[in-house]
DNA sequence: CGCATGGTTCGATCCTTATCGAAGCATTCC
DNA sequence: GGAATGCTTCGATAAGGATCGAACCATGCG
């Protein structure tokens, strides 16, 4: 009988094989409809629509409805960190897989955590924007420098947060186990990426792959 | 129905009230008995047996049998630092205390993390240990400097990993949101700041209070 | 206005799992 | 060896919650 945050209540929501299904597919950062997150997660539509309300009461959904149809995606980029962590134990407790799958190197490469790039590249970038202050880590968060203000918008990202979420933030990456760049940036970031078409996003997985054209390009403009 | 790791195991096991409030018990680094975890879940002795037997196959705890006695310990830092991450969701999801009591306010400063230390001092110290360039971020991790290994022997501070546990290891501090040092460093510091009487544990809780003096001391080694 | 589509609510069923008392092992102490 | 302590296993009970079909709301289209 303890105080304190009530984690078993978080857990447990996640801990419900459907749910945790819905999740895992919102980790690819974009926001589905009740009936796509019901054939995800292998249920039926009553079933879906139950878990989905039972996880908006957690705070782990947000909602948004576009006349009849009706988005769900994941609360906040604390929510896709929690997520990214349990996987995490997952798979180093997990039956450890003799050859881990082609899709699955390419996932420690580079993959979409919720709405920015994690995986090795990830962190790789993370460190090198450290390196050349164009980020500062401030006492309590990652700071953009002035130099980086101007070398994003330079890149024709606009780092200018519109909502009260932070414009860098770090999220802890299962993978290679040290934090990449999530917040706004870290989402236009992968805007960029993608729009370049530096890299494509795999089809029904979290994997991006970059072309042999596009990895210059992204490591040219961020890991140089 | 999707393949990958089985995030709802993991999440489920976390899920229950009683085997919740086992793990936020053994957060605070030191292992317990059988007896000791079911009186801190509330639950009988053969209940907290079976949700321990649990946590075992799902490889979440450790076991050491010294004598009669049985002891529990988390089984890793990768498993702290979930329980870390779903701490932060709940703790920002549940009902915003009006008024976060002193103790809170005490954990956000400095508490224990499994066997290291964690809350604002922590990530303060890791920036600092970055910007002294005794500790290196690597690739793939974090990275002692030889400059780093000098000084921290000569602190007392033994740096040679014995097992196959690494020295340096990042972990996501729920209440700053950023990177603390975990590993067997960050052990060592622990134990150092508590053999130097520094700061003491508070009783019952994972808050870490430094003691004026303590505080000082602390800074000038660490902070400086 | 009526119909189709996307989604939620209701009710009943079923299964999982948490729980505890009593009994059973194992280890230490006398 | 016997008694005591620490812990686990067994068996029975009870409660929670996941599931689906059917009925019910809401939005958009013709």
């Amino acid at each position: 009988m303890r105080e304190g945050p009530d984690i078993a209540r978080i857990a447990s929501l996640v801990g419900d094989p459907a749910r945790a299904n819905m999740l895992n597919a919102l980790m690819g950062g974009t926001a589905l409809t009740a009936s796509e997150l019901a054939l995800e997660a292998g249920v039926s539509l009553p079933t879906a629509s139950s878990h989905l309300s039972k996880l908006m009461e957690g705070g782990l959904l947000t909602l948004a409805s576009q006349g009849r149809h009706r988005y769900y995606g994941l609360a906040s980029a604390q929510v896709a960190g929690m997520i990214e962590a349990i996987i995490g134990v997952a798979e180093a407790v997990g039956p450890k897989r003799v050859r881990p799958g082609p899709r699955d190197a390419a996932m420690r490469v580079a993959r979409v955590c919720y709405d920015h790039l994690a995986g090795e590249q990830a962190v790789a970038m993370l460190d090198r924007l450290f390196d050349r202050k164009l980020l500062l880590r401030d006492d309590n968060e990652i700071r953009l420098a002035p130099s980086g203000a101007l070398h994003f918008t330079a890149l024709g990202i606009d780092i200018h947060a519109k909502a009260r979420r932070p414009v860098c933030r770090a999220c802890l990456d299962w993978s290679v186990r040290r934090s990449h760049l999530a917040g706004t940036l870290g989402a236009a970031i992968l805007d960029k990426i993608i729009a370049e078409k530096w890299a494509r996003r795999e089809k029904d997985s979290r994997a991006v792959v970059f072309s042999p054209g596009g990895k210059r390009e992204f490591e040219k403009v961020f890991l140089a």
